[in-house]
This record gives C-alpha cells, structure tokens and sequence, in this order.
DNA sequence: TTAATATATGAACAAATGTTCAAATGAAGA
DNA sequence: TCTTCATTTGAACATTTGTTCATATATTAA
C-alpha cells in the first residue's frame, strides 16, 4: 500500500519532471526495443548481424542455438525493425536494418567496459 | 531439433563472424543493461530522473506505482550502476549514475521516432 | 509431380519476472 | 525512550518469456 504521506511530495518537482516525460506509447516503443536487446541470446543474434549478414543456419551456427531457436528470435526482432531478411531462393539472408541498432549496441559496450 | 545440413553453413563467414563476437561475459552484461530498461516501468523511473534526482516518494508519485514497486526498481537498477543514491536525513535521494545511460535512451528516442 | 532443403510456425513446458501485501529497517523529533 | 515517517525487504502470486519438439510452408531440382 502506498503509505507515503502528501507531505513527503514535492509536488512542484514532481509536476516538472512529469512534463518531461516522452508519451506513454513512446515509452513502451522504447522498452520493447531494449527488452529485445536484453536477452542475451537475442542479442548474440544482432551482434552477428552486426558484422555481415547472414542465412539462419549460420547465425545458427554462430550462436550455438538451433535453426528453430533462432527463426523465433529473429521474428521478433524483425518486428521491431532490429532486423530485415532478403530471400535468395530457399536461403533468407538476416541483417541489421537500423543503424540506431549498432549505436545502441556500441552505447552499452562502453557502459560495459566503464 | 537442428535440420539444417552441414552443406548450407558458410563455414569461413561463421567463423569470421564468431571472431568478432564480445566475450560471453560481456554480452551477458550488455543484455542486462538492456533488460533493465527493458521494462516499461522501470524505463519510466529512468527516464524521470533524467531530468532530476527525486526521492522514492516523488518517483512514484511521478510514474503513478506504488512505493514498493518502485524501491524495487530501484535496486535492481542500483545494482547495475544505472542509478545512484544519496540519503539525506530519512530521504532517499536517486539519480542517473553514468552518462551512457542518457546516450543510450537518446538513441532509442530516435529509433521510436524514426 | 515428387523429393529434398531452408525456414517458419504452433503448442506446451519450465523458468524468469513484476507487482502486491505485510512486515522490517533506519532516521528524526518529542 | 517512543512515535512517526520514508524506504526497504521477503514471500506469494499471476503473467510473461525463451526453448523445444513436431509439423507446416516455400523454394529448387529432378
């Protein structure tokens, strides 16, 4: 239960950084982008693509995980637009479709190595 | 359970490509970071203090959840050095602990907005 | 058409996750 | 000391999530 009292609220601070706020769909776009990233399997996946592209068996391969695994994986991050696929006959060939991808991922490896 | 013959792997772009891959460790890190901000609520509390350092009161008051959750946000992002805290007198002062992290919610702002 | 191959999909399951509620700290003032 | 208040913590719960396995689709070649 909430049990801070009126009195503990600066309301003038709260008001001013609740103008700050980006909008409530915004937000959520954000967290499902991050979220994608934060699995770490998932995130292998980009980090390969991040390199070349690449067919699903070998990102498969690269990743150590089985085609199944991967195709789910890369479905949902083609639905954030993380990824994009081009088919060259039965082979669908992977790559990274947003260059915002590779300054997030480059963002959070400095984070990493402070 | 993995289909996917030996023929169809590009053995020279998987190996090249696993060459560039950031240590285990590393990428377990980074997907951590993510996942934390993976959360739309937790993202929400980042966010506000991005603009400023608020007590646990006013974050929540701020991101409309209860006290609780939010001390409970709050200490898993402590723990990955994505907020930091001060106490003065019975409050508890939060703010962003490491400028990668503004860096890295700017460049998803600017994914969201294509 | 049929067979072979690369990828995709659906259902099921175990594991992880966020929230809630109740209770416990820790600090300040009476 | 005792009380009050801000925050923290722990356990329980429902929900979400990633993986597995079996099956389906789509493309090519025979």
């Amino acid at each position: 239960m909430d049990n801070c009292s009126i009195k503990c609220i600066n309301e003038e601070k709260v008001k001013q950084t609740a103008e700050t706020l980006p909008p409530t769909e915004d937000i959520g776009r954000m967290a499902d982008i991050f979220k994608a990233l934060g699995d770490p399997s998932r995130l292998k996946i980009v980090l390969a693509l991040l390199n070349q592209e690449h067919c699903v068996c070998d990102i498969a391969a690269v990743c150590n995980q089985t085609d199944s695994a991967v195709s789910h994986q890369l479905r949902v991050l083609r639905t954030l637009k993380i990824v994009k696929n081009r088919r060259d006959g039965k082979i669908m060939y992977y790559s990274i479709d947003d260059d915002h991808v590779s300054a997030l991922i480059r963002m959070s490896l400095d984070h990493v190595r402070h």
